[in-house]
RNA sequence: GCCCGGGUGGUGAAAUUGGUAGACACAAGGGACUUAAAAUCCCUCGGCCGCAAGGCCAUGCCGGUUCAAUUCCGGCCCCGGGCACCA
């Protein structure tokens, strides 16, 4: 035992445990192949500049679980590094003239001391930062390997064009439809762009959800959606009198073939090179080809925007009645989805309904209800259910599976149409037109076309002695930069000058940490020893694009050879929002909360509590600091409490021959015990971890408020290690100065879990609770070994319950063993 | 608009997903200690009726299933997240 201040003093306690950990080098992580290993990773931060409550919730959770998995036994690797690449310095370098490297830097050195004051248990040998010439080589490297497979190719691809600043713009920064710093209307402009083919992998992304049972289903959800597997028919349309070749066929997709005769026109996209061709003898149609470049590039947009369309004139011919149906240009649909065509269904499609309501196009009935339930009248709306096929000639009578197989059979034999699967997920667009970025390892060359950079030039570094202005990207007017020779024809060439989209670095990083100083390759065999990853913790908000390109780097890495398992992330936390009076909280909304004068003011242990007990991890938090002082009081109780409890060896409690009161309080260490141990393993809800806690250390001051005797020394022992043992993955540094209080040299970061003792939880008695008609009536303690009529008896026989059952007859009563006892009356 | 969540006292929440609604805290009010304050400790604390015992109502709203619903089903309202260039 060491002698302790009798008050709570936190900023010397964390002092003092930092200071063990950092001599002993207590969480640096080493492979080892006879244990156990847990890799524990909570999300890394892009280093905005300070830390805010957001990131304390996120790594106190990521803490508390590779601290509570090191208790047991575990050989944890718990890293910690910077998601250093990204939009935010480029516009904090325009507003403080600063260049974004060393913007970035200062943050990264900022935040990591932020981290360190708070006692996350980080091996920070394996620190990286994505903005690091050793982490994306790797990623440049590997681009060119995908390169040579064919997993990359170059296409046109539309981005917000701010025409006054001259720059593309991101979607954050088109406010309301225009630029955010010039006040442009922004227009959508067509640029040659770099695609990686997640789309090859679709099939695979969507099985594989079924093998993570780690995931929150709703994860599960979200991505099988995004995927968006269909089954359906794609099929032709001829086009009336057209001779061009290219333009002779319009292929539409659609996944309700049974509504094919239902089909009153065609509708194309504004960028379709059909209504190209049509507007160069239509003035009017070309005005309003034009208007429709005026919107954002999100789909948000595209949704809530009013549905506009306008004849072409051209008349598309239905693949099976032969008649002509006009074509339309209307703006809701993407050239960049399918073919840019579809086939629209008025009378059962809600939006087609409404499009040729607005412009007075023909609304057919093709399906009848199958049941009398529903109803169709196409006066009021599209009828949308499947039924029974009508006006469809010789379909008529089928029902939608029917005639899904006739119809395909149809156009099959005709030539003009097949079954298809088709998917929602598009391919991955990783070019950015950005300076603060890792640059495209590719060479534009006149005559060999795109030329990757060779392995032996790797990495192309950006520079980071900058000018940043406001005219965007200054990598396409660093000469030295661009002039390069072709690596295959040596003549003169220019290099690319966009960079990747930073999901390409957060795409692998947990890959790296496992080998960050492995300087000869992207991954060794230690990436074999720690993947996949165990537990992974972020915000839900990650959910989807994150998370599943991820998932579809891992397959990239396995099929690569360097990595073994098939999905890198084998258990998943999504952390609930930390919100701010409702919303976000994000630097560009203003709504941050700073931990740092809280910390201050109580200690980190008590800000780490506090964000833990405030609800649980899964569950969003409008954050407020009232209740932090609840979260102080009680540490400074179980101080006070184990300061003045005087410490006794003991290793066999159940030996111990106790009375009542005594029983009683191992009855509820070991109760609570057994609780948070599931708290903190299955259910993970550190809340009520907490909750439990409070209420053991409640039951252990209220018995030795009672207590004279010596004899009670061990039972409030055994609780008092009990409570220091639970909650050391919430409060290290508390738990690390009371543990060795209570006689344990050895550091409470490797101390074991407790177990539970079996013979401590025995009850004899029960409470059951009676019920009148499922109200309650009253509650009686009875022998856990009472007989079911015994029980129903005295249920019948008590005197509350009588009250409510002499006035009516006795139906019925129900009895739940050891619970309740429900007796129904009329 | 589409996809996914959420809604329980004055507040954060609990109820392990069909079996005692409000554990554990915060705030508030009252009291003890103190010259005073802070700290600490004790009591009250969903609403209505009642001196009390007790009763009735109550988990966003409406309806359903059940002996029993915060929990399951149907419809609606509100809030949050995502929608492919914020990360």
């Amino acid at each position: 035992m060491s002698s302790i201040d009798s008050q709570y003093l936190p900023q010397q306690v964390e002092a003092e445990a930092q200071s063990y950990w950092q001599e002993n080098d207590s969480f640096r992580a080493v492979e080892d192949p006879s244990r156990e290993k847990f890799y524990c990773l909570a999300m890394f931060p892009y280093p905005s500049g300070h830390l805010h409550m957001g990131h304390v919730r996120n790594y106190a959770i990521g803490d508390v679980i590779a601290r509570f998995q090191r208790m047991q036994g575990k050989n944890v690797l718990q890293p910690m590094g910077w998601d250093a690449f990204g939009l935010p310095a480029e516009n904090a370098a325009m507003q403080n003239k600063v260049a974004p490297a060393k913007w970035t830097y200062s943050n990264i050195d900022y935040m990591r001391q932020q981290l360190k004051r708070l006692g996350y248990a980080y091996d920070w040998s394996r620190e990286l930062a994505t903005c690091h010439r050793d982490y994306y080589r790797w990623e440049q490297w590997f681009f060119t390997r995908l390169f040579n497979k064919g997993l990359v190719y170059k296409k046109e691809a539309e981005v917000n064009w701010d025409p006054v600043d001259q720059t593309v713009l991101a979607n954050e920064q088109v406010v309301d439809g225009r630029g955010w710093r010039s006040g442009a209307l922004v227009e959508r402009r067509s640029i040659p762009q770099w695609f990686v083919r997640i789309s090859q992998f679709s099939q695979e992304l969507l099985d594989d959800l079924s093998s993570l049972e780690g995931w929150p289903e709703k994860v599960k959800t979200m991505q099988s959606n995004w995927i968006g597997r269909s089954e359906g028919i794609e099929l032709d349309f001829e086009v009336a009198g057209e001779t061009d070749a290219a333009l002779q066929h319009l292929s539409v997709y659609t996944t309700r073939p049974d509504t094919l005769l239902g089909v009153t026109y065609v509708a194309v996209a504004p960028q379709h090179p059909l209504a190209a061709k049509a507007a160069k003898v239509n003035r009017e149609l070309a005005d309003f080809i034009n208007q429709q470049n005026n919107i954002k590039v999100a789909e948000a947009e595209l949704a809530t925007m009013e549905k506009l369309g306008m004849d072409t004139g051209v008349k598309a011919i239905h693949p099976i009645s032969q008649q002509q149906v006009p074509i339309y240009v209307a703006n809701f649909v993407l050239m960049s989805y399918g073919s840019g065509a579809v086939m629209a269904v008025p009378g059962h499609d809600q939006r087609d309904w409404e499009f040729a309501r607005k412009y007075g196009l023909d609304i057919k009935q093709v399906i009848a209800p199958s049941s009398k339930d529903s109803i169709c009248d196409l006066e009021q709306a599209a009828y949308i259910d499947k039924g029974v096929l009508i006006n469809s000639g010789e379909f008529d009578g089928l029902d939608f599976q029917q005639a899904f197989e006739a119809i395909a059979q149809y156009l099959n034999a005709q030539g003009k149409g097949e079954k298809t699967i088709n998917y929602r997920l598009r391919d991955w667009g990783v070019s950015r037109q950005r300076y603060w970025g890792a640059p495209i390892p590719m060479i534009n060359c006149t005559a060999c076309g795109a030329v990757p950079v060779p392995e032996e030039d790797l990495p192309v570094l950006l520079p980071e002695d900058v000018e940043f202005d406001d005219s965007g990207s200054p990598l396409g007017r660093m000469a030295e930069f661009v002039d390069v020779d072709c690596p295959q024809c040596k003549r003169p060439a220019q290099r690319e000058t966009d960079t990747f989209d930073t999901f390409m670095e957060s795409s692998w990083y947990y890959a790296r940490f496992t080998c960050r100083d492995q300087n000869d390759r992207m991954l060794d065999a230690r990436a074999n020893y720690w993947l996949p990853v165990d537990q992974y913790i972020g915000g839900i908000e990650h959910a989807i694009l994150h998370l599943l390109y991820a998932r579809f780097y891992h397959k990239l890495m396995r099929d690569e050879g360097l990595v073994n398992s098939d999905e890198p992330f084998t258990r998943l936390l999504t952390q609930g929002m930390v919100l701010k009076d409702g919303a976000k909280m994000s630097k560009s909304k203003g709504n941050t909360v700073d931990p740092m004068p809280l910390i201050e003011k109580y200690g980190a242990d008590t800000v780490r509590m506090f964000a833990m007990f405030a609800s649980p991890p899964d569950q969003s938090l409008d954050w407020s600091d009232s209740g932090v002082e609840g979260s102080y009081r009680f540490l400074k109780r179980v101080w006070k409490t184990v300061a003045g409890h005087d410490p006794v060896a003991c290793d066999d409690y159940a030996a111990l021959e106790l009375n009542d009161e005594q029983k009683k309080l191992r009855l509820k260490t070991h109760q609570t015990l057994e609780k948070i141990t599931d708290d903190y393993a299955r259910r993970q809800t550190f809340n009520t971890v907490i909750a439990a806690t409070m209420e053991l250390m409640n039951a252990t001051t209220r018995f030795l408020d009672d207590s004279g005797s010596d004899t009670d020394r061990p039972v409030v022992q055994e609780a008092l290690e009990t409570a220091i043992l639970v909650l050391a993955p919430i409060v290290p540094h508390f738990s690390h100065v009371l543990w060795n209080h209570l006689g344990h040299p050895d550091p409470i970061i490797d101390a074991p879990w407790p177990t539970v003792d079996q013979s401590a939880l025995k009850q004899d008695m029960a409470l059951v609770v009676l019920q009148v008609n499922g109200k309650l009536r009253d509650k009686i303690e009875v022998p856990r070994s009472i007989k079911q009529e015994d029980l129903e008896q005295l249920a019948l026989e008590n005197v509350a319950v009588k009250r409510f059952i002499s006035t009516g007859t006795v139906r019925k009563v129900i009895v739940v063993p050891e619970r309740l006892v429900n007796i129904v009356v009329n």
